[in-house]
DNA sequence: TACTAAACGGAGACAGTCCCCGCTTACCTC
DNA sequence: GAGGTAAGCGGGGACTGTCTCCGTTTAGTA
């Protein structure tokens, strides 16, 4: 309903240069990297971000929505190349590695999954959630994954799994570990789920 | 070896007054309450804030110490109450609870177990360590813990427990669940450790 | 070519960090 | 008690970052 007219040339080209421009500084100095240094970088003025952008999630978003775009597909594609369970575990290692490799990521995917009360966040966590979603039923079907949790859970999990291993730091050399002894923790227990 | 001339009586005052301020304002607003605010709130100049503690870290550290030793107090008393793997599950409880409730305890906790250059910050993260390191071989010696588990990840993967929770909100209801599920990851599996 | 609404941009108000250095005062000595 | 002195104080101010406001510029249209 909202009316679409197109955006004004000048306006579209500024658009798609902070994109780039905070992609690269968010993944060189983290979330808190410098918004007004971003425009500065992007030769526009901060009015101008700020109009584009309102908050510094909106911006975290928008630069990265590609590639939580990417995971989804991921996602699809090492469901038809592997069991469900596999499927699974490897898709969350690799949304961990994201989440520590790209500084900036952390932050995003973090506010995805939470349950505050801020309903800005709808791109990133329904495509986030939505993949789960797919892994997680199918890994259960199989048998692999208790009953009992849902998609939701195991990205909070996933991302309680990136923070462990980023304070062991090691550019995250511990997340298959860290992640192996979730899902052992995951699988259906002998005496049932 | 270090001088230890007793502090000037204004001096301990005032240094007494800054951690009981500081306690109150990290625990309000995080650990990003405003140093500057806690200095007026305590009624000194920012210089004696900045004098007596260097860092934000440094600030933390001292206005929350007593809590962390008393988790390390805590951790006997309960080994003497449960056996061992249960001491160790409701001491990890503890910790999680204490992360999530007592806001600027998370950034202490955090740098407490990471694994990064900054030498700072020994007393709490040995304090944690050492009551982490009793529980631990105590649950493995009993046979409810792998035996290839350090107590600093433990520690680290209680941390990304919290993270996991405050995620999901509801002031840390879903501990419990969450630190159950890694439990059971952490358990000697049927095919062996 | 002229018009107008959309978009720009940067000055400036505000908030936080942290240092510097002239001033104050607790403590010691006589 | 008086005086000397170094330990300690404190707030002004430089700096960095956020975010808004509004006069100016310009793309798109007729």
């Amino acid at each position: 309903m909202t009316q679409v007219r197109p955006m004004r040339a000048d306006a579209r080209r500024n658009y798609e240069r902070l994109l780039k421009v905070a992609a690269e500084a968010f993944a060189e100095h983290g979330e808190n990297a410098s918004l007004d240094d971003i425009a500065k970088r992007a030769g526009v003025g901060s009015g101008t971000l700020y109009r584009h952008f309102p908050t510094r999630q909106a911006l975290l978003e928008a630069a990265y929505v590609d590639r939580i775009e990417a995971l989804g597909t991921r996602a699809d594609e090492l469901a038809k190349e592997l069991p469900p369970g596999e499927a699974l575990a490897e898709w969350l290692y690799e949304v961990c590695v994201g989440t520590i490799q790209v500084r900036g990521m952390k932050a995003l995917l973090g506010s995805a999954v939470s349950d505050g009360t801020n309903v800005t966040l709808t791109v990133c966590g329904t495509h986030m959630k939505s993949a789960a979603q797919r892994l997680v039923e199918a890994a259960q079907q199989e048998g692999t994954l208790r009953k009992d949790i849902e998609p939701i859970e195991v990205l909070r999990l996933a991302h309680g799994v990136s923070t462990a291993s980023e304070l062991a730091n090691g550019q995250g050399k511990h997340i298959r570990r860290y992640l192996s002894l979730l899902t052992d923790g995951l699988r259906p227990a002998a005496q049932g789920e």
